[in-house]
DNA sequence: GTTTTAATTGTCAAAGATGACAATTAAACT
DNA sequence: AGTTTAATTGTCATCTTTGACAATTAAAAC
């Protein structure tokens, strides 16, 4: 009985907002009252579902991070067994996948796990996950390729990525976009060459 | 005559601290109080030498952006005309010559730019002339590579060498950059390739 | 319609940040 | 010593952000 709880679809539409806000103006420039005004609410909502300022980020933290590993964990299942590299890098560099907003929160989490050794701790295990999934991948299409080689292309595919979409407030993508995604297929040609068993 | 001036001094010393808020609390997060502190001076003596907020920030990017364009420059017109990209690679990858502050200031600048047109300008150009400098050297070393194949690797290199001052906080450097320097010279093996006159 | 539960609104005080300015002190020069 | 210039200190009013809570309204069950 009584009236129905709107706890989690309101909190949904606040941390949606919040990310909104963390993408333009920073963690430290997103002020509970710009974060309600964009959830259209009242900031006393705001505090009242949520809570306050550092349960607000905590849960920020955790939503965003969940959320990635999650997609990112689909994406990854979702490559094709057979000739999984050029969908991995249409996944990775074509407009369309591209989600520049997600990456500028998990940026402005990167530059805050600078005082926050919790939070450098998750974001160290996630940048982990990401280069390691795609060395597996790797690791898979080119067996014979030696284990420095796919780790440093991993890397190089991973700085390619995350690069594009924090140039995203210069409004450049359209330029840069191509040269990246060539630069992922050079460094891809190099493991390419290493392995000659390449069923690629 | 009258007590002499040390508005110079203090100006310096004032942008420094602020640079040092900025890359461990970003833009916003960077209060004259603390930057004040962080400076050893009183907040109203920021506020008398540098002005107020507004000027705070317009001094601090034209600072950073013309100190990194004189730095760079000068990186570029030292680098030898015989044998050039392997120092390329040492001054971008080696740990001495690494400046995680600076590009984190950087970062933050670009991150700001987008609600600053002024800012994004200025920002754009900047990273223009960043990767087309290196392509020119490219050029120089690899005269038969193709533009296209230039520009790509020129691109790589970059994203390569921001992302890995960009993952500062994270304190993994120590982890990530030999692959990021093995990633370029995979990158930079791909025009030795392309170009058989090569004198590399 | 009464009860119950929770959303929603509104307000107030405390803390933090900023801007402005008066008062004082320090370092030069004559 | 006196003058001049500017650094330095201190304070006050204002504005913003935040936290807390009371009062009201809305939606369900009975």
């Amino acid at each position: 009985m009584g009236r129905p709880s709107k706890k989690e679809e309101r909190t949904e539409e606040i941390l949606q907002a919040f990310q909104r806000c963390v993408a333009s103006y920073g963690i430290e420039g997103s002020t509970l009252e710009r974060i309600a005004e964009e959830a259209g609410l009242k900031r006393s909502l705001v505090r009242h579902f949520v809570g306050n300022r550092e349960e607000l980020v905590q849960k920020l933290a955790d939503r965003v991070i969940n959320q990635s590993n999650q997609q990112w964990a689909e994406f990854i299942a979702w490559l094709p067994a057979d000739n999984p590299v050029p969908v991995l890098l249409e996944g990775l560099f074509s407009e369309e996948h591209s989600d520049p907003e997600s990456v500028l929160v998990l940026e402005s989490l990167i530059f805050a796990a600078g005082r926050d050794p919790d939070l450098q701790q998750r974001m160290q295990r996630w940048m982990s996950v990401f280069t390691d999934d795609i060395a597996r991948v790797l690791k898979q299409a080119f067996p014979e390729a030696d284990e420095q080689a796919l780790a440093s292309v991993s890397y190089g595919l991973t700085s390619l990525y995350f690069n594009l979409d924090s140039l995203a407030p210069l409004d450049m993508s359209s330029v840069y976009r191509q040269p990246a995604r060539q630069a992922a297929d050079i460094l891809i040609s190099h493991l390419k060459r290493l392995d000659s068993s390449g069923t690629d």
